[in-house]
DNA sequence: GAGATGGTTCGGTTACGATCGAAGTATGAA
DNA sequence: TTCATACTTCGATCGTAACCGAACCATCTC
């Protein structure tokens, strides 16, 4: 009966809610401190205190002291496809908040998924490069081709710089908003990058929602055309338990 | 801060033991009693009964009326696949349970999940049907090449068949034991139902790893043969009947 | 029908863990 | 030095949920 790895511990981990709201925070990307997150959580900071040396210990967190303040981050990209799998898995089952606010739309459009672009214009720009025929694919995975590095070489990714580094260039990610695959790896990573460093786009302040520029969604736009029209139906996640 | 899918919902799910144990046990792929569960878990029938049935309104589990019986299964592959995805972490964060027992190494030799080969034995399989050029690797994507499916037409896997299903033939799961990727989706179904069929190997009473006869290893060990040569520590003699 | 087996519901106990106030430590600023 | 900020540790409270005994419902066998 006891077999295998002991998934109760991270289940619980992820189970506490206010432990929850810490790690959704920090799948922005960015090291928050603890007294971001306490706020992030809804709980007061000594509580958070707590959560984090859990959440630490259990090997999801890592934290940088830097002066007085204390950073904390998902420990690796392994903990956001993680997450992010769970989360897809949520949404599949109608595990939704219970409260859609005002930010929902925003973030199905745009957010950040631990380093890459996700929503909406995550799903459409890796569709439209494999339109492109800049990535093919093959089963779930992903690669991309020599028209594609020629072509996001173009933009500016330095793609022979990203393929030295250990990590896998092209990832797909399912998308917990849309149900269909956006790009990760490092070359996620990079595109993302080069939105901000563009002017294209930024981060929003207490969430993950991407926020674009006017100038810079009409660009994006045009970079990532769809032949198919823009107008595709949208997969309803049912919310009935 | 709250935003998106509620993951603390599924996470308190998948974080109390007791229904931990019992989603473990549902990983074997069968359908098992609601008292086969209460003792997996250790605790009383009645504890079990209300365990269950909060799973089954998560929509991790289904349950199936047959006479006086209740059988339950995981609700689909996608539950058996975030349960290995949560596994493959867990263990790689050295979340292993207390004692290792002495089912571990069969355990990692060969077993089941939910429906495929996994272990030692998967990924060999896997391994060696890349290397035979059956099936061609794309990123983390798998697909048959036409000469694998004239190779496992030729072992009595009825390729044409399986692909009318919905279920995507060739996919790749990360084997928490080996940290590598074994062959699921319909095909690796398929073959472990083959192995079945032949009588090669079996199941396992309350567990999930699968018993290999000597012949059948055998036999199997020369239909995947791998390059690299096997002496590289052929681990774990089991111990099971 | 009676009896046995499989499973659920109810009620009450118990234990664990989330929470916060208050006090304590570390780092930076004045 | 003194004060302020950032965070941790301690201690106590409190709620929730896991747990089991007992009773209850359902299905099969005889």
């Amino acid at each position: 009966m006891k077999e295998g790895p002991d998934i109760a511990q991270i289940g619980s981990l992820i189970g506490d809610p206010a432990r929850a709201n810490i790690l959704t925070a920090l799948m922005g990307g960015r090291a928050l401190t603890a007294t971001e997150l306490a706020a992030a959580a809804g709980v007061t900071l000594q509580t958070a205190s707590a959560h984090l040396a859990k959440l630490e210990a259990g090997g999801l967190l890592t934290q940088r002291k830097q002066g007085r303040h204390r950073y904390f981050t998902l420990a690796d990209d392994r903990v956001g496809k993680l997450l992010e799998g769970i989360m897809g898995f949520a949404a599949s089952r109608g595990h939704l908040r219970h409260r859609p606010g005002p930010k929902e739309p925003a973030l199905r459009k745009a957010r950040i998924c631990y380093d890459h672009l996700a929503g909406d214009y995550g799903v459409r720009m890796l569709d439209s490069l494999i339109e492109a025929g800049s990535i093919s694919v093959m089963g779930e995975g992903l690669s991309l081709t020599p028209g594609g590095e020629k072509h996001l070489g173009s933009i500016g990714i330095d793609v022979s710089g990203l393929r030295s580094s250990r990590r896998p260039l092209c990832r797909s990610c399912l998308d917990w908003s849309e149900r269909r695959a956006h790009l990760a790896g490092s070359l996620g990573k990079a595109l993302l990058s080069n939105f901000f460093d563009k002017g294209w786009a930024r981060r929003t302040e207490n969430s993950r929602s991407i926020f674009f520029t006017p100038e810079g969604e009409r660009r994006f736009l045009a970079l990532f055309p769809l032949e198919l029209g823009e107008d595709i139906e949208q997969p309803q996640l049912d919310d009935t338990p």
